[in-house]
DNA sequence: ACTATCCAAATAATCGATTATTTGTCAAGG
DNA sequence: CCTTGACAAATAATCGATTATTTGGATAGT
């Protein structure tokens, strides 16, 4: 038998097109449904930061046993949204300034270098996902008084980054920054229910977008630092006002 | 209730240096027991990398049910070195010449920008630790002929590494620089069982060391990168060798 | 009043048995 | 001869019950 060697950190089957139109959409066990309802708990903010899990109420909310409860909040610790102890359980991981700062900091190196690497070795099919990646995302409204439409956004921004990455070659590099996304993302699903008034969102996309598929390296580059550094700074700014230290 | 506040990804509680004379080593449950095993099962290739894992002969090899064995294994997907599907279980991770180098890249580049971080933030406890990492790891022979000097000398290279970049106040980078290491000791484990003969790895250690404690940022991060670098390339020689692609 | 110790309730961990899914095999049909 | 479908064996997932550990509170001793 030849092993399928996707090698450690193959993208997992998450928020992949499901091209096919029939009904498996890759969440077939219990285990896997659970990790994604409790991932858009945590992410939403619906189980608050910090804050404990209990086995025994989990479960009787989920209306699940213990087992697939286990094997779901598992996969959130890979994904670093929960925090377990032996003997004490499961919490949900804490946010804090430092920790925001820290991921703001560890995606612009990390985040950028993947970027410049897809720019070196992405094909034109990157290209052209980057390209359709960015056009849904602009053509995607963003009304603060339907959070339907916030959190379509938020799933198309999270697609257009990552799409913009996509190209470079390096699984384990791409499973990071793909954490990196799932925690900042919980801190602007929480805080940032608008974008502040003197930034032009679509317009620091689309730069990005095209310094990316024009190859100019460096421009690209420092666009999407400047557009990571940017939102740190609009987030550090909320939690300030929230008074999270 | 105040929460303890580590944040995301603080550094678990494997390998603590276990002050205290109590049998208490921070492994209770059996859960956790077996995490320890089959990570080193695997690191060691006592577990041949892309295997699969067969649940009901893992069950009766380590004498245990079902439920800590998965979470076991639950943790090691954390560590990259196991891989999961649902309904088709578990699988240890491949290895190949491309995750190598890519392993190789990373820690070039993390690494090294944890050891940057660690020079311009860490204080004097950091230094001492450095030192006595060094000087641990440079006093422990390695010895070919004896496997338990191996397995000795790379637990102190590994407790080196990582105390060198442990002054960098970033437990997410630090818990993906662990990976990366986690991931690369399975490689030399496997491939080497001594050092080339025109490296002498003592004093490229040692020229780590005291650059980092003299804070000589450039020196220091140049001669981590140049030791990686070389790591890197002896290991997939050796890949070469055994036609592994 | 303060600390330490012991109990009971709460909670987590584990087990053995049951159910669901996948995989390999073989026969029927094209 | 190849494909397709059905069946059976192998394997994974889940459940409900049991066991072990932790936590909070009461009590006794200082």
């Amino acid at each position: 038998m030849v092993p399928d060697h996707d090698g450690a950190f193959a993208p997992t089957t998450e928020d992949a097109p499901s091209s096919s139109g029939f009904l498996d959409d890759g969440k077939n066990t219990i285990g896997s449904q659970l990790a994604s309802r409790l991932r858009e708990a945590i992410i939403s903010g619906e189980l608050q930061a910090g804050s404990k899990i209990n086995l025994d109420k989990a479960r009787k909310t989920f209306n699940v046993s213990l087992s697939p409860l286990r094997e779901g909040l598992a996969r959130l610790i890979s994904d670093g949204l929960v925090e377990f102890e032996d003997n004490r359980g499961y919490r949900v991981s804490s946010i804090s300034l430092a920790n925001l700062e820290e991921i703001t900091t560890l995606r612009e190196e990390f985040e950028v270098f993947a970027l410049r690497e897809s720019m070196r070795l992405g094909d034109v099919e990157w290209e052209g996902n980057v390209m359709r990646a960015l056009h849904r995302l602009n053509r995607t409204e963003r009304d603060a008084a339907r959070p339907e439409t916030l959190e379509r956004w938020e799933e198309l921004h999270r697609e257009f980054h990552l799409t913009l990455i996509s190209g470079c070659g390096k699984p384990i590099l791409l499973h990071f920054c793909r954490l990196l996304l799932n925690l900042n993302d919980r801190y602007r699903r929480a805080f940032l229910t608008r974008t502040s008034g003197d930034r032009n969102v679509s317009q620091e996309h689309s730069e990005i977008a095209q310094g990316a598929v024009a190859r100019d390296l460096d421009y690209a580059c420092d666009m999407l630092r400047q557009h990571i550094h940017r939102t740190g700074t609009n987030l550090r700014k909320h939690l300030a006002t929230k008074g999270i230290l």
